[in-house]
DNA sequence: ACCTGAACACCGTTCAAGT
DNA sequence: ACCTGAACACCGTTCAAGT
């Protein structure tokens, strides 16, 4: 039943060495194989007894590092979100921010199989990047958020944060893309002009560059422009929202939030 | 072992009528119950062998109708997708893409496991709804699309309206979650007022209400004017995108939004 | 056309036991 | 403190065979 393993004659060799050191690299190069798992087979696929085998340790062992398969995702999603936030500057908020949302894009753009699992499934978990948040409330206030607004503005830019790279990067069907890739041609070419005539004319300009309509992911077609778009949406909309909640003070300006 | 289904009494009779559609009422019947079981034990637990348990038929039973369990997971998004596009009205393009975002949202909160499967794994999949996608390029050309940037406004609408419920509703780690709570929690006491005195400031405002630092998700607590503020905020840069690029015409022009 | 019965090759997680 | 070895209770998927 269970047969050596072929990788089996690499790993004694590295235990050998004999580091007394190992406790706390372990942990850090369970996460490290596991982000190189998830870049391989995706988050899907991605399995404990892999990284064990990786590691030729058994899968048990894993376990005395790491709580759950779930907490450390939630660690590989952490080293992923390392060194996306800006460092503070002289520059206005709208720059600090584009340049958080180019760099989160960045970082993920490297690792694309984690951004469902930044977005989807441990958005809000262990890591609390404590700096992320405090930029971006730094970046609000200098924008002239309020009390009452800071909540709404701050949900809002992390969900515009992640929310485009989560789907820009979205794994297409795994099996057969090929055949479905045909199929969603298909389709698009088949589009009655008569009961659809604006989707007809316009449907030519999406077809694998759009959400819903297309058969490869950002990793092969990468959404560049929509990206700067959103981001430009984004501040735009921010400026005129926050804008809207002072309109009413705004005569007697009395805005003098410094901390 | 297999027991007489409680439900299949329903299905003979059916049978007995002598229609062939037996095909189409199974793969209904599959779609249904594997919504059924993702909302109660969420997409992550659930397994082609408990629809078929609830079915009271064999595994390999399930795989006669559906090629797989992603096929299957795609259905059961397409299903939810359902009667979220308004109706073109007579309305405004800004107030039928309101309309737009809190029908998505209300479907989705009906399903909240589901958001996570229609925003990080198949957005971009078999359903195909050609409604959804022609009307919101009816909506984007009223408001002022053109050729070239009706791709980017497009990509837009679509990420923008579902990167918001992905995360309001993404699952916190599962397990234990009153002590990781708790844990959080005390962090959020804990932060330093010397090291980030923005952060200490307003976190208490934050705590549990905003993505990162909560630990209950939006089934639980409803992020509902985030939500409202982040489709104003949609909106309002999206008109400021468009007219952006067409500035240059538009020497007269009166923008009084009305809804 | 639709389903059974059984098998294959996996999983995550737990736990005594070793060192 | 760290890991082994084995077990438990599952998976998704395939496939011959039944009706």
């Amino acid at each position: 039943m269970a047969r050596t393993a072929t990788t089996a004659a690499a790993a004694p060799a590295r235990r050998a060495v004999g580091r007394p050191s190992k406790g706390a690299i372990k942990k850090e190069a369970i996460v490290a194989v596991a982000l190189e798992q998830i870049d391989k087979v995706g988050v899907y696929a991605f399995s404990l007894r892999d990284v064990a085998r990786s590691l030729d340790v058994y899968p048990a062992t894993i376990y005395w590092h790491v709580n759950s398969k779930d907490a450390l995702l939630a660690d590989v999603a952490g080293a992923v979100m390392q060194e996306v936030t800006p460092p503070r500057g002289k520059s206005s908020w709208q720059v600090w921010m584009r340049d958080l949302f180019f760099r989160y894009r960045a970082a993920v753009q490297k690792h694309p199989n984690v951004a469902q699992l930044i977005g989807a499934q441990l958005v809000s978990n262990s890591s609390l990047r404590t700096d992320l948040i405090d930029g971006v409330l730094i970046a609000l206030l200098e924008a002239g958020a309020t009390e009452e607004n800071l909540l709404e503005a701050y949900n809002c830019v992390i969900s515009s944060l992640i929310g485009f790279m989560t789907m820009e990067l979205a794994p297409m069907p795994s099996e057969e893309v090929s055949q479905w890739a045909d199929a969603l041609k298909e389709r698009v070419r088949s589009i009655s002009p008569l009961d659809h005539p604006t989707l007809a004319r316009y449907l030519p300009k999406l077809a694998n560059k759009a959400f819903i309509v297309r058969w490869q992911n950002g990793t092969e077609v990468p959404l560049d422009s929509s990206f700067s778009a959103n981001v430009e949406i984004f501040i735009a909309g921010l400026e005129s929202f926050l804008q809207k909640k002072t309109r009413a003070v705004a005569a007697s300006e009395t805005r003098k939030s410094r901390s």
